[in-house]
DNA sequence: GTAGGGTTAG
C-alpha cells in the first residue's frame, strides 16, 4: 500500500539522514494528497528533524492542522540535534500555551536535553521539579537525560542520586554516570563506576577519557586510552581520538601528538572535519605553528572551529599580522566567526598593539555580528589598551563595562602598569585589588613584585606573610624539554641533574658572552629583599635557562629547542633568552603559561610584548 | 516521536 510505502522511506531517510530526499518524498506526499494522511505528517517532521533541517521542519509543523505529542517531541528534537536549545525550550513555551498539550516522557527528555545544552541549571531544576510531579515520573529514560543534565552542569552528586532512582540502568545511564564523575576530575568514582558497568563499549570508554581530557587529567586519560587499545576495542568512530589529540595539546607533547596523528590515519579518520580542527589546535599548542597550518591547508572544509583554531594559534605565535588576514579570508568564505574568533582576534592585536584594529573589531563584532560581549572580550581590550600605554581609557573601560572586574581582569590592567612604569597608579590598583581578598597565587606574586619595583619591602613582607596565613603556595616554576624520546624537567634553583657541571659550565660562558654584548641582569624582578649578587645568582637558576643549556647541549645541532614553562617566563629570562638565540643561532621557543615565545637571531616574536 | 561519548578562548 502507497501509504506504507511513503512511512517506511520517511524511516529510511530520517536513519540514513538523507535530506534530498526528505525534501523529495515531502513533494510526492503533496502530489498525492497524502501529507496530512495519518501519521506521514509526524513521520515527515521527525525526518526533516533528524536530516538536520530543523526551518523545514518548523514550516511543516507550523501548517499542520493537527498538533499531537508526538508533533511536538518531533520538533523538538528537530531543534536539539541542530544544537539550537534556546530554540527547543521556546518552542514548547508557545505549544503550552497555544495547543493546550502537557509534556509527556518523550517531550521532556527533549527539553532536559535542551537544558544540559545551555548549561542552565534554573531551567533544569525547573524542569525536573514539573517531571517528579507528573504522572511520567518513573521514566527512566528520562531520568538518564537528567543524569546527563546535571553531569553538564558541574552536579555529580545530583547526578548521582538521579542515577541511584533508575530502576533499570541500561548502557546509556550507565554511560551518563560515568561522564558526570570523570568531567568533574572524581576519578576514582569514575573508575569505580565505569568498572562496575555491566558492560564496556566505546561508548562508556569514551566518556571516562574524553570527561578526564576535559577535567584536566590528560596523563590519565593517556593510560586509560592505552589500555582501552589493549582491550582491542574497535574504534568505529573517531570521537575518543579527538578527545585523546586534544590531550596531547593540553600536555604540549609534540612527539606524543604527531604518533597520535600516525595512529589517526591509520584508523582512516584524517579527514574528518573534528579530528582535523583538534589536530590543528594540538600542532599550534605543541609551538609547530607550520604543521598546524599544514593541516588547516589540507582540509577539504573548513567550519568556524577550524577557522577559529589557526586564527588564535598563529596570534599566540605572534603573528598577528597574518591571523587578521586569515580573519578576512575566513569572512570572504562566508563562515560565521563566533564569540571565540574574536578573543582570538582581539588578542592578536593586543600583541602587536594595534590598537586601532582592535577597537574596530570589537565595535563590529557587536553591530555586524550581533554578539553581546562578555567579560571575557572585555578584559582583551582591556589588555590592549593597557599594554599599548592607553591605560587611562583602560581604567575608564573598567568603570564603564557591565561587569563587576574580577581579579584577571586587575591583574592584567595591573600588569600593564608596571611595564610602563606606572608604579604609583600600579600601587593604587595593588591596594584595591588586595582588598578584594585574590585567590590565585600568580596574584600575589604580581603584587610582590609592584612592591618589590617600588622599593615597599614592608608591604613585599607582608604580602609573603599573607601568602602564608592564607596557604597561597606559588607554583614551583618548572621548564620542560623533550629530546628524542626523553623528556626533562628542571626546576628552578641549583639543579642535581647528573650533568650539572657541564650546564654550569655552558651558561657561564653564555653569561659572560651576553655581558660583553650589553647584558645587564634586571633584577627588579626578584622578590626577596638581597643583596645584588644573590638576586643575579638566583636568575642564573632559572628552569628555562636550564633547559635551555641542556638542550643545547644535547640536541642535534641547528635543530630547533622546544620548551614548555608551567608559569609565565620572567623579563629577565625573556632578555636572556635573546641573547642566546643569537650567540648559538639557534631558534628557541618558548611556550609559557600565556603565550609562545620563538627566540631567533637576537629577537622574539612577541615583539616583547607579554 | 525520547536519553549517553568529540574540536576552538579563559
Amino acid at each position: 500500500m502507497l501509504v506504507t510505502r511513503y512511512f517506511r522511506l520517511l524511516q529510511q531517510c530520517a536513519r540514513r539522514n538523507t535530506p534530498n530526499v526528505a525534501k523529495t518524498l515531502h513533494a510526492q506526499l503533496l502530489k498525492n494528497g497524502l501529507h496530512r494522511y495519518g501519521p506521514l505528517p509526524n513521520t515527515l517532521l521527525d525526518a526533516y528533524g533528524k536530516c538536520g533541517l530543523p526551518g523545514d521542519a518548523f514550516s511543516l509543523f507550523e501548517e499542520m492542522p493537527h498538533r499531537d505529542q508526538v508533533s511536538w517531541a518531533s520538533i523538538l528534537t528537530a531543534y536539539n540535534q541542530a544544537n539550537l536549545p534556546r530554540r527547543t525550550l521556546s518552542i514548547s513555551r508557545a505549544i503550552l500555551a497555544d495547543d493546550g498539550l502537557w509534556p509527556d516522557h518523550f517531550v521532556y527528555a527533549s527539553l532536559v536535553k535542551a537544558c544540559a545544552g545551555l548549561g542552565s541549571i534554573r531551567l533544569g531544576r525547573q524542569v525536573h521539579a514539573s517531571f517528579l510531579l507528573s504522572s511520567f515520573c518513573e521514566d527512566d529514560v528520562t531520568k538518564s537525560s537528567l543524569v546527563d543534565m546535571y553531569a553538564k552542569c558541574g552536579l555529580p552528586g545530583d547526578a548521582r542520586a538521579v542515577f541511584d532512582s533508575i530502576l533499570a540502568k541500561n548502557a546509556v545511564s550507565w554511560t551518563a554516570m560515568v561522564s558526570a564523575y570523570a568531567r568533574s576530575g572524581l576519578k576514582s568514582d569514575a573508575m569505580a563506576i565505569f568498572e562496575s558497568a555491566p558492560a564496556r563499549s566505546l561508548f562508556s570508554w569514551t566518556a571516562l577519557i574524553s570527561g578526564l581530557v576535559q577535567s584536566g587529567n590528560n596523563v590519565d586519560a593517556f593510560h586509560l586510552f592505552i589500555d582501552m587499545r589493549r582491550d582491542g576495542v574497535d574504534i568505529i568512530d573517531p570521537l575518543v581520538l579527538s578527545s585523546i589529540v586534544g590531550a596531547c595539546a593540553n600536555l604540549a607533547m609534540l612527539e606524543l601528538g604527531k604518533q597520535i596523528h600516525g595512529l589517526v590515519i591509520l584508523l582512516g579518520y584524517e579527514s574528518c572535519l573534528f579530528i582535523s580542527n583538534a589536530l590543528i589546535d594540538t600542532y599550534a599548542k605543541c609551538s609547530d605553528i607550520l604543521g598546524a597550518k599544514d593541516i588547516f591547508n589540507g582540509m577539504n572544509r573548513r567550519d568556524v572551529v577550524s577557522w577559529t583554531s589557526i586564527i588564535v594559534g598563529t596570534a599566540q605565535h605572534g603573528q598577528a599580522e597574518e591571523a587578521l588576514e586569515l580573519f578576512d579570508k575566513m569572512v570572504s568564505t562566508r563562515v560565521k566567526p563566533n564569540e571565540v574568533t574574536f578573543v582570538g582576534l582581539i588578542y592578536a592585536c593586543s600583541h602587536v598593539g594595534l590598537v586601532d584594529r582592535g577597537r574596530g573589531l570589537f565595535n563590529s563584532m557587536i553591530k555586524d555580528y550581533g554578539i553581546t560581549p562578555s567579560l571575557q572580550h572585555y578584559t582583551c581590550l582591556l589588555d590592549l589598551l593597557s599594554r599599548s600605554g592607553h591605560l587611562d581609557e583602560a581604567e575608564n573601560l573598567i568603570n564603564q563595562m557591565p561587569f563587576q572586574p574580577d581579579e584577571p581582569t586587575w591583574a592584567a590592567f595591573l600588569s600593564a602598569c608596571k611595564q610602563h612604569g606606572k608604579i604609583e597608579m600600579a600601587v593604587r590598583i595593588a591596594d584595591g585589588l588586595l582588598s578584594l581578598k585574590p585567590e590565585d597565587p600568580s596574584t600575589y606574586i604580581l603584587l610582590s613584585n609592584i612592591y618589590a619595583r617600588a622599593a615597599m619591602w614592608d608591604k613585599v613582607a607582608n604580602i609573603r606573610k599573607l601568602m602564608t596565613l592564607m596557604d597561597v603556595r606559588k607554583e614551583p616554576g618548572y621548564s620542560c624539554i623533550d629530546i628524542g624520546k626523553e623528556k626533562q624537567v628542571f626546576y628552578a634553583g641549583e639543579t642535581i641533574h647528573p650533568m650539572k657541571d657541564e650546564i654550569f659550565c655552558l651558561l657561564s660562558e653564555l653569561d659572560a658572552e651576553m655581558r660583553r654584548r650589553g647584558y645587564v641582569p634586571d633584577t627588579s624582578l626578584v622578590l626577596h629583599d638581597m643583596e645584588q649578587q644573590e638576586k643575579e645568582k638566583q636568575l642564573f637558576w632559572h628552569s628555562e635557562r636550564l633547559a635551555v643549556a641542556y638542550g643545547l647541549l644535547k640536541s642535534v645541532p641547528g635543530t630547533v629547542i622546544r620548551i614548555v614553562k608551567n608559569l609565565r617566563v620572567c623579563g629577565d629570562c625573556h632578555t636572556v633568552l635573546k641573547f642566546i638565540s643569537a650567540i648559538v643561532k639557534r631558534e628557541i621557543v618558548v611556550r609559557d603559561a600565556n603565550r609562545y615565545h620563538h627566540f631567533k637571531g637576537g629577537t622574539c616574536s612577541c615583539n616583547d610584548f607579554w
